[in-house]
DNA sequence: CAAACTTAACGTAAAAAATACGCTAAGTAT
DNA sequence: ATACTTAGCGTATTTTTTACGTTAAGTTTG
C-alpha cells in the first residue's frame, strides 16, 4: 500500500499531515513508523518515517489524518488530536529526502506547511492489521527518520506528557477494562517517576468518570485487581463543570 | 497600505495567516478589524476582516503573523501565539468574499487553510500608529465580517478566558507598571464575573514574578496604589519548577 | 477641618485538598 | 502452613483555598 496512491493528482503541494501514534503494551512506549515507499536508486532503501501524506483537496486536515491512520492501521474512530504545525521555508531538508518526496508525490514540492497530529492505541488490544512496511520502534530506539521527523517525535512525547496531567487521555492506551495499577504504570513511564501507590489511588477513585465494574482481573498470579472503566460522557460532563469555577 | 502589494508574486494560493489582536482600555476587550481593501464595483464596499494575508513562501508561519502586525499597526516583537487551524475545504464562503479574495490577491484560489494568531496589547499604551483602514471594535459589537472571521474570533475569546487561568498572558495587556487592581479587572472582564478582591490579592503576591515597584499610582483620586511589573525571567524559571512537581 | 467616601491592604479562622506513611486483605507459589 | 506479592483501606499532617472581618490612606464635600 503505498501512501500517495489515492487520488494522486488531487494532492495539495503545500500542505501535509503526519501523525504520531503511540502505543503502549504495558511496561513501554512505542510509536508507529513506516519503511518510506520503495524507489528506483533510492540511497537510503527502507529509511524510516512518520506516517504522513499531503492532503486532498476535499478533506479537512482531520480528515486526512483519519484517512492516513486508517489505510495504515485499519482502525478508525480513534482518539487523535492535532498538536503542532510546521512551517518553516527550509524544513524540506536533507535533499535526499526532498527528491524523494518529489519522486513518489510526482509534484513539484518547494515548501510544505506539515499540520502534526498525535494519537493513542493500545498495543495489546485488537491486533492492528499494520502493513508490512509499517511497525512499531520503542522511543528509545528510534532511528534516523526522514526530514524532521524525529524532532516531531520528541515534541509530540512533550506534549503527551503535559496533556496527561491535566486531560484523562491516557486511557486510551489502556484496554477498555483496566485496574488502577496498569493505569498508575503507564503514568509512571511517561513521567518517568514512580507515583505513590495509595494516594494514586485516593485520587483516581474520587474522579466520577472511571466506573468500578462487577469484574476483577484474571491470569495474574496475585490477587486479581477490580477492573475500571472511563466514561467519556461522565468525563465531559465533568469537565464543563470545573470550567465554570474560579471564585 | 495594501495587505498583499509585498511580493504580491510569492504569495502562497493555499496557505494563510489571520491574527486576533485584542487590545484592552481598562473597562473593556476590543479587537482590531480592518476594512478590506477597496475594489471596484465591490457589492459589499468596506465590509471588514480580521488583518491577515496569505503566506509568502520564504517567511515561516510566525514571521507572516509578526509581519501582518507590524504592517498594520507598526508594533513588533509582540506577543503572538498561535492556537487555530482551519481547514475546511468549503470555508471560503459567501462567495462574494470569494470573488473579492481571488481579485485583490491575483490568485486563483480554490481552497485554503488559515493559521490564526492571537495578540494581545495595551490599547493606552503607546499610540497605535494605525492604518486608516484599520479600527478597534468592542467585541460585544463586532459586525458580520468577511468568511468565517466571526467564528474565529469567538474561538479566540474562548482560548484567551481558557489560558487566562494557567497562564499570565493578561499582562501584556496591561501597562508595563501596574496595579492588583488592574490586573483584577482584566480577569473580572475576561473571565464575565466577580472576584474577591482580598483573596486575589493573596493569589497574586505569592507569584514569585510578580515584582512591587518603589512607585505608587498617580492621579487617582483615592488612596494610590502599589505598582508592580510583570518579570519574564522569573516566569520562566517558576514554570520550570512547576513542570517537575508532581508526588 | 471634620465627616463621608472610596479604594488599598492586611489578617484570621474554617474548609478542602494534597501528602506521607502504617497497615490489613486476598490471592499465588513453595 | 508459611512466605511472598500485589491490592486496597485508613489516618494524621501539611498545604492550599475559601470566606469574610477589619484597618489604612488617600480624596472630596459641607
Amino acid at each position: 500500500m503505498q501512501e500517495f496512491l489515492i487520488m494522486q493528482n488531487k494532492l495539495n503541494p503545500h500542505i501535509s499531515v503526519d501523525c504520531v501514534v503511540f502505543g503502549f503494551d504495558s511496561r513501554q512506549l512505542s510509536v508507529l513508523l513506516v519503511k518510506r515507499q520503495p524507489l528506483e536508486g533510492d540511497p537510503e532503501p527502507g529509511k524510516m518515517k512518520l506516517p504522513g501524506s499531503p492532503v486532498t483537496d476535499a478533506e479537512d486536515l482531520d480528515r486526512s489524518a483519519y484517512r492516513i491512520l486508517r489505510e495504515l492501521t485499519g482502525l478508525d474512530r480513534i482518539f487523535l488530536k492535532q498538536f503542532a504545525v510546521l512551517s518553516s521555508p527550509d524544513r524540506l531538508q536533507p535533499p535526499s529526502d526532498l527528491e524523494w518526496l518529489r519522486r513518489t508525490s510526482g509534484m513539484h514540492v518547494e515548501r510544505m506547511v506539515t499540520v502534526v497530529y498525535y494519537s493513542l492505541i493500545k498495543i495489546n488490544g485488537s491486533p492492528l492489521p499494520l502493513s508490512e512496511r509499517s511497525q512499531w520502534v520503542n522511543v528509545d530506539e528510534i532511528p534516523q527518520l526522514t526530514f524532521d521527523h524525529n524532532e516531531i517525535i520528541q515534541r509530540a512525547i512533550e506534549q503527551l506528557r503535559r496533556e496527561m496531567l491535566t486531560e484523562p487521555i491516557g486511557f486510551e492506551l489502556l484496554p477498555k477494562k483496566f485496574t488502577i495499577t496498569q493505569l498508575q504504570t503507564l503514568q509512571e513511564v511517561l513521567l518517568g517517576q514512580k507515583i505513590d501507590n495509595r494516594n494514586f489511588r485516593k485520587r483516581i477513585l474520587k474522579l466520577e468518570y472511571i466506573i468500578p465494574l462487577n469484574e476483577r482481573e484474571k491470569g495474574v498470579s496475585h490477587k486479581p485487581a477490580q477492573l475500571y472503566r472511563f466514561d467519556k460522557k461522565l468525563y465531559n460532563q465533568y469537565k464543563r463543570n470545573i470550567g465554570s469555577v474560579y471564585l
